[in-house]
DNA sequence: TACTTGTGATTACGCTTGTAATCGATTTGT
DNA sequence: ACAAATCGATTACAAGCGTAATCACAAGTA
């Protein structure tokens, strides 16, 4: 249930550093993105023509430079890119998941703090139904 | 870190009836697929045939046929991925994932559960001096 | 005005992927 | 024994991807 466009993995980083702070013009995209990867250039604005054409990001001519400004929202991509990693190998239950990161310890104290967090939420909103 | 090879998606479903029971020969992997893909045989053949180049899979001579088998472990490939689109997209932490999951209804009473279940175990293996 | 420079657009190119068809060898039916 | 069926191996081929280089045009500069 792919509902957005289909991005790849050079694309997304492309996004990230648009969904972080934007509008931005190509230089400012580059030269952000320079700060963790060594892509030429050429390579980046490939990449912003790229997602301008899947529409998942547009732009306004600002004279000379474009602006650019994501038009796919970050939570609705990654979510749905989640949604179907989980489907394909842990027949949709987020549980397998956790429970491979913590078999390989890759589980921290913040990180149960937050889940139980977000169980509590969900429970606390659970019976708020109820007691509707 | 991609530890293990690289697995298209198309190669992932014929790995998958692969894990689910082997040693499997090339018509059984066929047929089981089947059941869920509507690919041609020709075409499962070549995915076993990538996935034996990639030394995913394996396989002993059996008279005409071939005996395939595994050779990358299904929780060895699936952590890696969901570590890596983890790390991609949240930063490495596993919370904000579950919560898009709650966020989008995505998480129902089982899957509480078993988060529960597993906090409950990650705590006690790591006990901490301070149990309160 | 003519030239250089900076921008996005277009083109390039080898590799992987999805999706098969064909080939060559071997087994099996007759 | 010879033809037919069946395997895996090889080849095919278009689309997408990573990674750029080149093109065409507008804007600033001499």
């Amino acid at each position: 249930m792919q509902s957005s466009v289909d991005i790849s993995n050079a694309e997304f980083e492309v996004l990230d550093v648009l969904w972080k702070k934007h509008p931005a013009t190509a230089n400012e995209i580059i030269e952000r993105l320079n700060l963790k990867k060594q892509w030429h250039d050429k390579t980046v604005k490939t990449l912003l023509n790229r997602l301008v054409k899947k529409e998942a990001i547009g732009f306004e001519k600002e004279k000379r430079c474009y602006l650019y400004h994501p038009i796919v929202e970050r939570e609705a991509y990654t979510q749905s890119e989640s949604q179907s990693l989980i489907e394909r190998m842990f027949s949709g239950r987020v549980s397998p998941l956790i429970a491979g990161f913590a078999k390989h310890k890759n589980l921290e104290k913040d990180d149960i703090d937050e889940l139980k967090q977000i169980i509590s939420a969900w429970e606390q909103e659970n019976q708020e139904k109820e007691n509707d």
